[in-house]
DNA sequence: GTTACCGGGTTAAAAAAGCAACCGGGTCAC
DNA sequence: GTGACCCGGTTGCTTTTTTAACCCGGTAAC
């Protein structure tokens, strides 16, 4: 997977990167709904149409973050070494990803993520088109798992759970306590909710 | 006269001074002829066309400098306060030019300004395409002294001036001395040759 | 109750930039 | 001497960006 890079592509990236960063930090000083979007353009050097050229609505300019991992439910099943039970890898994927405390774990105390998932949660539309994205992955992540109404079942209890995980982590940073003292119990609420999924 | 500020505008002041900017420091580092457009190019993150969108020529790219001075002594001249005679006002201007160290005036001790005219200077093409602008400034200079071929030969000659005293000043100033000590003798030599001019 | 503004989002046309391929002159190898 | 390259510079086509104008829903003023 050798992507171009080429100048166009180097300077796409960037525009990309200088919309979202500029969104994203004008976002946190003054929450979601008092930043316009010519707000963001004009920060971004940026005219309105070429930003809703990068993304397509306000929210995701927040959101492209977790469209990142979109899909990734689904990817981690198909790459999965053989022998390994689907929700197995998806455990194991889950607990790699509390090691590495990645944000989209929750278990992360960073300020500016901890800021930036405030941000999500409280800003309803924001919190509304992540379940978009949700449904999107729990599709994605049923074809990956097989036809028939099992698989379906499956993907929407596998995505509930780690949403619940995530959400149940975060708010336990956000009340103070660092993701270093948290991350026993988030390994062993893991480990119970995903047994329980077998 | 009130430029836009525009989005274009910015960008595009932005990218004639990133390639200005790599294509001097590049030819400061290792010399005119080492250095190829396309290295240029490659430096400023351009394209080749575009780079000769912002640059007709090579040379160009070092003398834009000097460019940005085109014309001035005839504006000088065409704005001179009533009842002051041409060669005064040119006088005083290069006189103001000694004391502000204009580099133009060769009386800059700056290190880059000096490897920037030991650059030009030293480089034959560079050279000759400075004359070229000297003599359009030449002819600028005649057309605001008026018609008639006195004002041809005294435009010439102020100009020729100009040249000698520039050069003077950037040879002592290259033997290692600090334009603070020149600056007597380069305004002395500027008062004789000006007087003489009258 | 319209009138007027503001915010999210779209459209069409024109400017600018990128890319690739080329030209013409020089130079070096063989 | 001819074939292969490099360099300055150009050309035509495509992609990207800007600009200014607009649509639509909400809301505040009068």
């Amino acid at each position: 997977m050798i992507e171009p890079t080429g100048l166009r592509a180097r300077k796409k990236a960037r525009t990309h990167d200088a919309i979202a960063d500029a969104a994203i930090s004008l976002f946190l000083a003054h929450g979601f709904d008092q930043v316009s979007i010519n707000d963001i353009a004009a920060a971004a050097e940026v005219s309105k149409p070429t930003l809703f050229r990068y993304f397509a609505t306000k929210e995701d300019l927040v959101l492209h973050r977790f469209a990142d991992h979109n899909g990734e439910a689904a990817r981690v099943v198909r790459d999965r070494p053989p022998g390994v039970a689907p929700v197995t890898a998806l455990h194991r994927h889950f607990r790699d990803g509390l090691d590495r405390h990645e944000p989209v774990t929750g278990l992360n105390d960073h300020p500016v993520v901890v800021a930036f998932h405030r941000l999500v949660f409280t800003t309803p539309s924001l919190a509304g088109r992540l379940t978009q994205y949700l449904l999107e992955d729990e599709e994605a992540l049923a074809d990956a798992l097989g036809p028939g109404i099992e698989a379906r079942l499956q993907a929407a209890q596998v995505l509930a759970v780690q949403r619940v995980l995530a959400r149940t982590n975060w708010q336990k940073i956000a009340d103070g306590r660092s993701a270093h003292d948290v991350h026993p119990e988030a390994v062993a609420d893991a480990d119970q909710a995903f047994t329980q999924l077998r």
